[in-house]
DNA sequence: CTATTATTAGAGTATATACTCTAGGTAGTC
DNA sequence: GACTACCTAGAGTATATACTCTAATAATAG
């Protein structure tokens, strides 16, 4: 595997490990048992790597979220959508935990990941109109159904903040699989 | 007033304001015209700052929701409510945005929040309980009622960090107070 | 007034952090 | 073999950060 992908691996592990806060580029380079000099030939610098990993974390959502025009919604679609999206989630936890700070310190990905937020209300909107369709759940007038996208959006991102909040250090590092599919089940509660 | 007091003041609005991470003990100090170890005087290190400030906080939010026993519920209490408790959000907001980093730099703290947490749902969970009561909404089952109040307490945590990753940086600086509220709408889609 | 305690200034420090610079490899191509 | 483009090491640096230490000044109590 090429250095430049190797780093952006071992990056994203150890920001979801860590926390971005507490991940150095020097830290990095150090996992890598490389030079930090050779890390900082394949990026200009720390905002950048993060910005990459964005880039693929997007990727990834998008293509989950691809919501199908012409074809009827199931209840299994719907459960896909979820655990794909709690996936995405999960492998890429770190960003969430520090969005504030990491859009602070880059206008790109600000600018970026407001469209991503967009895109993903309206995918969300999208599949409570067609489960509505389908007649799976009740249907509802626009300005609804747009409220009721963003409550499920805030409830997905902050899911597994509130998880490691909520818990005591205990178990700190069992996030488990089954508390993160609790989280569907939360969602689940708002339809 | 007291210099002490002054620390803890001025350090919530640099905190609010800049995010605790851009904020060190030496723009603290420099900021109130005091010096370094004048500030170390009264606080051990810069957590013990953040502590104190948490524990205001959780005073204020605690004597909002003290949700009366023996009597009725009605619309405008809600109403309270929740305009208290933004009320409240607002003023601490530093303190939702770092809070994973926060709690881990400090196990008082991840203790204590978690206790708060835990009575932040207990009450909303009676407040769904004593609505239901009066005959504002239907009434629930426990498990559903719960999980509801989990989902209230999702949204409230997170509405401000919402708008301001959701919001290009224009209006950087503006988080408006209508837009506040409509955060309250946005819980009130929820019941 | 004096002894003690509380408060403050300000210089200083150890460590960390993001990042730079130079010099030298390596791999492919003609 | 020589040229070129890519890659890597590693020492080094400017700045920041949390925090300490000493000495001096106010406040207070007896």
């Amino acid at each position: 595997m090429k250095t430049r992908d190797k780093i952006l691996l071992s990056s994203l592990d150890l920001f979801n490990e860590r926390g971005e806060r507490n991940v150095t580029t020097n830290h990095i380079a150090a996992h890598l048992a490389i030079s930090p000099g050779n890390l900082y030939y394949h990026f200009r610098n720390k905002s950048d790597i993060i910005y990459e990993i964005f880039l693929e974390y997007e990727k990834l959502v998008d293509f989950y979220l691809d919501i199908p025009e012409n074809r009827p919604i199931t209840l299994d679609d719907l459960t896909f959508y979820l655990e794909s999206v709690f996936d995405g989630l999960w492998s890429y936890r770190f960003f969430h935990r520090d969005l504030e700070y990491l859009l602070d310190s880059d206008q790109r990905l600000r600018q970026d990941y407001r469209e991503f937020t967009n895109r993903c209300l309206a995918a969300i909107s999208r599949i409570f109109e067609k489960l509505a369709e389908a007649g799976i759940i009740e249907p509802q007038p626009e300005e609804l159904r747009s409220a009721m996208s963003l409550n499920v959006w805030l409830v997905i991102t902050n899911w597994m903040a509130f998880l490691k909040t909520a818990h005591a250090s205990e178990a700190s590092a069992s996030l488990t699989l089954t508390e993160l599919k609790q989280g569907i089940y939360q969602v689940l509660t708002l339809e």
